[in-house]
DNA sequence: GAAATTAATGATAGCGATACCAAAAATGTC
DNA sequence: GACATTTTTGGTATCGCTATCATTAATTTC
């Protein structure tokens, strides 16, 4: 209402200027006690009192300060973000996601490398012993037994972010990784192309068997028999992918197009076909998966699948705040899938008329 | 370190678990305001003893309280980061770093991206009138005069990163990339090498003239010619990086080592060799620059030299911080210099005894 | 080398709210 | 009406951090 000449407190420097619970207890004639609890429409406040100290809050146009709420009220959440080396640029959108949505939520975002290994355990302990409050776990560590062990056994709420295969007691946030292969395999087959070889990923990843499940859908549904030869093992390594690349190449009849379950892979690809001198895509279709800044660096530049990870790391932790703030009762655990979207760059294009001459 | 337990504080049941400015100020022996002091990145504190405190804010994982900080006086920052396209491996370690560092300086870091062209005055001035109090610079906008001309101009507070040149009124982290250059190219003629080829980085920035430099002294400091056609044209991009190692490689006398001004092109110069039928390093050696992400996904993994990029930008946001919350007047503008290493991997070795033969 | 100056640290007192418990007031019971 | 209960209300102690000033240590000055 009325502006309300508040006179200056003098004495320290520090005051804001508005308004505290003080200042309307005085008014009100209660003490700051009894105003706090009119603001959190607690109920053993006497109607008339409530009344005069609603009066006085509309008076001086009172808002509670939400720092020094926080602070004497509910602690502040903490979560933990474990990153073990996944591709650095997914680390760094997946950051960028995470702290943005922690900022927006009010929460303390700890991050730690822990590396897979021995020191993993000690690593995991710590931080729970440091009092995290939950912890969100993007892959390669989604998937490691060993870290999901610790901290399910220490019941740590925890979100794990892209895995194939989340465990019943963690809540999940992932896309869709066997309808986004199939999609890529449908767009390849689009195109033309018979023979599609196909790189998997780390077996020890569950997404790696989603993709390959995809593969396998789309080819079924195309009607296609599926090969076996024409499906080589990787690691999600640029090194393993040499190698599967050249396995795949190396047939009697070799595939027009490979996709690769990630980029790293994809690009290990395009070299060994250049190595081989095919021309990418002239005479090899490549296709990778992630979308990672490796899949913009080489040319041509890879044809792949876009994951939104900034989106799902903002998710995570926006769903793990729920989980830790929600009231008392059942921890709704929930799961969550985001949009992927497939991006067509210079690593496509339909097949030769005829196979390309082996050299 | 060790685990450190921490014992629980008895008394009320309000305390989260959450290690406190007075933890950490207990386990590095000092004052909790002397942790206050370095947290804030003030100056009045002697080197030993803000080491003794950052070490304790290492162990414990501290970050300070957000809630509490804002209720005792400080204002929070908001500093910007603005990017081009740098190489996206770089941009994401810049950003691990930076974020992490924001974090416990507990600033407010807003990203954003500023393309180079017409529309960089306008987000660079929309970024000083959303009220930032400073702005770091990582390359390739650390050399961008009209970006720098306007945020002088403002007289907003600016680090700049890895820059060869800093301009006098920004603050500046760098690494001593004449040195660098030089020290691989030395490595280079130890192993052996006589002729040894050079991909230039872009003009536009700084830093590839300094490694030029660095390039040139060591030849000279061994009693070699400088020979010009040793010397290709590129753009820090893979791309670039092709054209530049087909130069290269297409002299009549081509040389037995390619030192790349960055790892992009560095890898750009493997995938030239091979497609050229060259073995890695066995007919060429071929040494790159940054240790950024690439250098260790492609095979043979890089020798390189690595920037510590994480920590310079840790560092950039210190010290922007400690411009901005430092008490005493006059802000020193401050330069500071991280050191590189040369790290050797694959991709180097002594040359054949006789040029390779050219098929 | 003692005094004057400056830098580095520590001690104390809040910031604005809530938790917890004790005191006071209102209500109910016989 | 005296006593047990239940509601309201107030007092006090934090929450985690920083402002401010006092104190101590390190430098400089003459």
């Amino acid at each position: 209402m009325t502006g309300s000449t508040r006179k200056p407190r003098e004495g320290t420097s520090r005051q804001t200027g508005a308004p505290t619970i003080s200042d309307v207890a005085r008014l009100a004639g209660v003490s700051p006690m009894t105003v706090s609890r009119v603001i959190n429409a607690e109920r053993n406040v006497r109607n008339s009192t409530r009344d005069a100290v609603k009066a006085a809050i509309d008076q001086l146009n009172f808002a509670p300060n939400r720092a020094a709420r926080s602070l004497a009220g509910a602690s502040q959440l903490r979560l933990g973000l474990l990153y073990s080396n996944p591709s650095a640029a997914y680390l760094s959108e997946f950051l960028v996601g995470s702290l943005d949505q922690a900022g927006r939520s009010d929460v303390q975002l700890v991050v730690e490398k822990c590396e897979l290994g021995d020191h993993e355990r000690e690593v995991v302990e710590r931080m729970i012993s440091s009092g995290i409050d939950g912890v969100i776990l993007p892959p390669p560590l989604c998937d490691s037994r060993a870290v999901l062990d610790i901290l399910i056994g220490a019941s740590v709420p925890t979100v794990v972010v892209a895995t194939g295969c989340p465990p019943p007691q963690c809540a999940a946030i992932s896309i869709d990784d066997r309808g986004a292969a199939q999609a890529m395999v449908r767009h390849l087959i689009g195109l033309g192309h018979v023979r599609i070889g196909f790189i998997a990923g780390n077996p020890n990843l569950t997404a790696s068997g989603r993709r390959l499940e995809g593969y396998r859908a789309a080819l079924a549904e195309a009607g296609r028999a599926f090969d076996e030869q024409l499906v080589a093992d990787g690691l999600f390594t640029y090194r393993s992918g040499l190698d599967a690349a050249d396995e795949l190449l190396e047939l009697e009849n070799p595939p027009s197009a490979i996709f690769a379950s990630n980029d790293d892979m994809a690009a290990a690809t395009v070299a060994v076909a250049h190595r081989r001198g095919l021309d990418v895509p002239g005479d090899l279709t490549v296709c990778g998966f992630d979308d990672s800044a490796l899949a913009t660096t080489i040319w041509p530049e890879l044809t792949t699948i876009h994951q939104p990870i900034a989106d799902m790391s903002r998710a995570a932790v926006e769903m793990l705040v729920g989980m830790l703030r929600g009231k008392r009762g059942e921890a709704v655990i929930r799961h969550m899938t985001l949009d992927y979207t497939l991006i067509r760059r210079q690593s496509d294009a339909a097949p030769r008329q005829r196979p390309p001459v082996r050299i």
